[in-house]
DNA sequence: TATTGTTATACTCTATAACTATA
DNA sequence: TATAGTTATAGAGTATAACAATA
């Protein structure tokens, strides 16, 4: 009774072992860092995100940036109403499309999200201060392509994730 | 003024590039598939992790759980008031310190646990599909040798990087 | 006095619905 | 009719503060 009744039959040892725990810690450390460096950014972390994501350019809508970023489109217009008047990004009607509008970065958001990505990135290495500098490329990748196949990739594996998570794996 | 004018001086060539974003689509898949395999279970995902370290056994009171889970210890109560009337999960005051509760999974609970830690393991393996096994073992011993580190390790490194993003990296 | 746990309250985020304008 | 964006409202989730019991 010493220990076989305290000890789970767990296929998974520990809780260290669990991904879920330990994404969790990650990205909670992330969150917490990340708004301690963002501190002068309306948003945030995620105001740092829009703006990355803007300044690339090739997402110009402010509704592909709300999907790309995992953002509501309805919260997406308060943290655009505060970048903007913070003077570091504008929205403008498409001319493609004039119900869309596209985002645009200003001079000012450009200096700023140049010192962010300085800032997150140091952020970033510290977190990561366990793995070596091989390890850390290799995480970081990992991350990358796991999170661009969720994203772009398949919708469909998301979908079959969230609807039935005992149907068959191999549907036709 | 084709592109000189979009394409900001960023450290990081593309948005996929960016460890935020990337555990942050890797979060949220897992926060959402995670949700699916746990809509029997009071909590969801969070109370699936506190049953499992409940049920491990060597973090015996529920502050120590919820502070193990980055849980507010005010929502710690309302979550094991649910698991206890679920039945899965029983407090008892710590015959140390009667101030503390210890936590004794149930038989029921038990049950459910292996079956949820079956579920989970299925999600997390769906999520990592893009890796191979190789490279999914080698994530994961690296997400958990990161979380150790920053969940028991330092809690100093969190403090420095929450409290002085722009300070010197070596205080004495 | 400090800590564990609970309760009640207030606040912050997020989701829902309704609306405008374009397509 | 459907979509991009906005606004207002309601709801979920979270944090804050006060309290009781124990150390």
């Amino acid at each position: 009774m010493a220990r076989s009744d305290t000890v789970p039959a767990a296929s998974c040892e520990n809780l260290e072992g669990n991904l879920g725990w330990g994404l969790g810690v990650l990205s909670r450390a992330l969150a917490d860092a990340g708004r301690a460096a963002t501190a002068d950014v309306p948003g945030g972390p995620r105001g740092f995100q829009v703006l990355f994501t803007a300044a690339d350019g090739r997402i110009g809508t402010q509704l592909a940036v709300a999907r790309k970023l995992g953002i509501d489109r309805t919260v997406m217009t308060y943290l655009l109403d505060d970048l903007e008047r913070a003077g570091l990004l504008q929205r403008s009607p498409d001319p493609n499309d004039r119900r869309a509008r596209r985002l645009t970065v200003t001079p000012a958001g450009l200096q700023l999200l140049a010192d962010l990505e300085k800032r997150m990135s140091a952020v970033e290495d510290e977190l990561l201060g366990e793995l070596d500098e091989h390890e850390r490329r290799s995480f970081r990748e990992s991350v990358r392509r796991v999170a661009v196949r969720l994203d772009a990739g398949d919708r469909a594996i998301q979908c079959q994730l969230a609807g039935q998570p005992d149907a068959a794996p191999t549907p036709p």
